[in-house]
DNA sequence: ACTATTATTTAGTTTTATCTAAATTAATTT
DNA sequence: AAATTAATTTAGATAAAACTAAATAATAGT
């Protein structure tokens, strides 16, 4: 995760991260619209900017092909979405933010360039595996347990799992989290899924409940002995 | 300290810290070649600057009478040092930095923008007053203790002190401390100068020791019972 | 008071990251 | 296969922050 350390201002690394997790979502070559769209900015700005990641070698790009990262690319993604996760962790494990608060600000943080810093920072909060909504922290080297999360909506019927993570963490879904004694690290078990409406039943450590389909596609389970 | 959050950019950040340290050593106007070398721009730039500031009203400017801090500009500038010590002190407290080490990602770090972050930062850190220069830190509300700290050189004979700063913190003047057993917290005497070459005598906790003019120009003591 | 020197500002460019509007290519429908 | 629609790129503009070179104002020396 070294490499020769390649200057690269704030915006081309809010770039880099978001083709990142874009073709996270979709294996192939990332459209023009969907950069935009996740950038919040006009398809224009970024065909300007897709070709100055191109020159630097940080993305694969053929004309009306979309992008991919190249390996360096990827590297690059990496160091920023382990740089953004530390920082989560340090918030709220030493600060006492709890997990909805921290995403905006780590937004900032991880563009601090400092190898240093969050090599300390790492130490300091005792190496943690994975971030406050429980996506994985990438190693130095780049490398990391490919996250095995799943949405309760995706997993099929008797499928277990531990809560790791949510989608929309607006104050209005975590309270009615906190009001069915749903919380980060709870195991699941998914009971049954009605066809008609896509709602779930699912037991709790409070006995088992029916959720919505729409809360069911908000909630991340991480599955047991998956590779 | 709050205002009502202008929206500044990381170089107007930086150039109005700059006024502030030059309006300190001198407490009239700052000149605009005196702000280009210490931003290691040009002149022209620094015009440019100025106005822009001016606009906002942050600083006070005729043309070719150099400029000053409006109320607003100062408040801003002390929140940027309050933010920029805060980090110091974390990294030298909790993540084992040196002193010598955290200025250079501290003039990151007082840029990232969240007035909870900061707060927490300071609650984590027990409230401290000073950074590990030895610098005031200033509360939100922009006051602080005023330095009371002087260079040996400045000081009468008979002066007595707590070694609270350096001025070159290069690695070699740190070494030399190091070898000479002159550490921050130590309480020094100023026992003779000698007029034809500024050197000092002081006594220090291993006995008395004599330091050069260059030495004496470079230690700050913090002088008991000062206002 | 005049001149030389220094400090500061202005004018005109450059680079980076945006944007809008127009042109072009790709994909979809009929 | 032609026409329509959608996606993408190009062209041209703008704003921020820098620069160089030239002009102007302030200061100092005689
Ligand atoms: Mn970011
Ligand atoms: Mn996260
Ligand atoms: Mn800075
Ligand atoms: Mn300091």
């Amino acid at each position: 995760m070294r490499l020769y350390s390649i200057e690269m201002t704030l915006s081309e690394e809010d770039y880099i991260k978001a083709i990142y997790h874009l073709s996270q979502i979709d294996s192939k070559s990332v459209a023009t619209n969907a950069i935009a769209e996740q950038m919040k900015t006009k398809p224009s700005s970024v065909t300007d900017m897709i070709k100055k990641l191109s020159k630097k070698s940080l993305v694969n790009y053929k004309k009306y092909q979309g992008v991919s990262l190249s390996e360096e690319g990827r590297m690059v993604a990496l160091s920023i979405i382990r740089k953004h996760r530390l920082w989560e962790v340090f918030m709220v494990n030493k600060l006492n933010f709890s997990w909805d608060e921290v995403h905006v600000v780590a937004e900032q943080l991880e563009h601090i360039k400092s190898d240093t810093l969050i090599d300390r920072l790492d130490a300091h909060l005792g190496f943690p595996k994975v971030d406050p909504h429980g996506d994985p922290i990438p190693t130095k080297e780049g490398t990391f347990k490919k996250s095995v999360k799943k949405l309760i909506s995706e997993l099929p019927i008797l499928s277990e799992g531990v809560c790791i993570g949510v989608n929309d963490s607006s104050a209005a879904f975590l309270k009615f989290l906190d009001k069915n004694k749903i919380a980060l690290g709870d195991t699941f078990k998914i009971l049954d899924r009605e066809d008609f409406d896509g709602s779930v039943s699912i037991s709790t450590r409070v006995g088992t409940i029916r959720i919505s389909e729409q809360i069911a596609s908000n909630l991340y389970l991480e599955i047991r002995d998956a590779e």
